[in-house]
DNA sequence: AATTACCCTTGACTTAAGTTAAGAAAACAC
DNA sequence: GTGTTTTCTTAACTTAAGTCAAGGGTAATT
């Protein structure tokens, strides 16, 4: 299991064979059900997670309405915009899956960079690429139609439409369960027409 | 001038006197005119950028059509998304008016994090802090109206309504300049009537 | 001073999303 | 199985954005 985190870690930097040990003695691989809630509105966040396997989401409620904000699934990483800092959570992250994930913590991360400087070498890198990656999610939704965010996430994350439900889908793609519903249609009655 | 960087950087983590002086000595400070063309599309991207002082978009074309993606102030930084990639950029990097900032490269960088490990914590925890603002600006602008969208960057940046022309602030909005235009003219109309 | 280029606004029309309400369809519980 | 809840779709209406075309204003250039 622990491979799946080496093996992401690899894509960015090499890592030794002491941090691969380091890393496999140091994380904490926790098992969560479906339905379960990992962090609440107004709770401090002190825990960041890597998923092996299920999905997560964050969202939030606005007039009383659930706001998805993410959609988290296998070899991401999940770290509220509130993680370590002492401020109280605007969002809720829950399993619409049962998950595997090994579970990072404050503490747990400085005491391993104070070990392992590479690490901590790492980490900057990820983060530049996580930087990169957002940069260009804004821009592009800044830029497009809701029909052309519905098509660009059925390539990207096809998975999504297999495994969460639509209205959930619709939200995190910023429109309405009715919105998405009909552009689904014109699409297919495009596609058949041809 | 270097004050600034530091200033800035204090915000994060504490920096020693050490450190200070290394930052101060290793800054390369350049100034351009307005007008200036920083990156090209289709070149490799070497340069980071810290504002001192100035107004910097970034931009590519689309059916002929200049998109803005993003506008940078003073005490702002400017990564191109393919800094130290060896990729094409996609965009362009245009001075809207005379910069002074400070430059850097993959090589100094690399350099001044072996020198002094500190400077590698920081550039980490100032990562993380631009991956949170990301997210929320992504999720705020994925969960509003073109309305919400202008009065939200009314209150962030309005330095950004004197400086830059209205066209290039709808097209980092998403929307064209006549929908700026008509919400302009929709909420002077109500504050007219109050 | 006249010309040009650029920026901003306006109006008429088209297209699409939000809203409200209602009703299928599917999943779940008992 | 039946009943219940959740999810998804549809329709009618309202509102707002895109599109196209035109015109006014302002600053820069010659």
């Amino acid at each position: 299991m622990q491979n799946e985190l080496i093996k992401f870690m690899s894509k960015y930097v090499d890592i030794t064979k002491e941090l691969e040990v380091a890393l496999i003695e140091s994380s904490f691989i926790k098992q969560f059900l479906k339905g379960t809630i990992l962090l609440k509105e107004g709770q401090i966040s002190n825990e960041c997670f890597f998923i092996f396997n299920g999905c997560i989401r964050s969202f939030y409620f606005e007039d009383g309405e659930e706001i998805t904000t993410a959609l988290y699934t296998e070899e991401q990483t999940v770290t509220p915009p509130t993680y370590g800092k002492n401020v109280p959570s605007k969002l809720y992250y829950e399993c619409l899956e049962d998950i595997i994930v090994t579970v990072g913590t404050p503490d747990l991360e400085n005491e391993m960079y104070a070990k392992h400087p590479q690490l901590e070498t790492l980490s900057r890198i990820v983060g530049n690429r996580i930087i990169a990656n957002y940069q260009e999610e804004l821009f592009d939704f800044k830029h497009s139609t809701n029909e052309q965010r519905y098509l660009r996430l059925q390539e990207t994350r096809p998975d999504l439409f297999q495994r969460v439900p639509l209205n959930i889908i619709a939200s995190y793609l910023g429109m309405k369960p009715e919105s998405l519903s009909r552009i689904r249609k014109r699409l297919h009655l495009k596609t058949k027409k041809i």
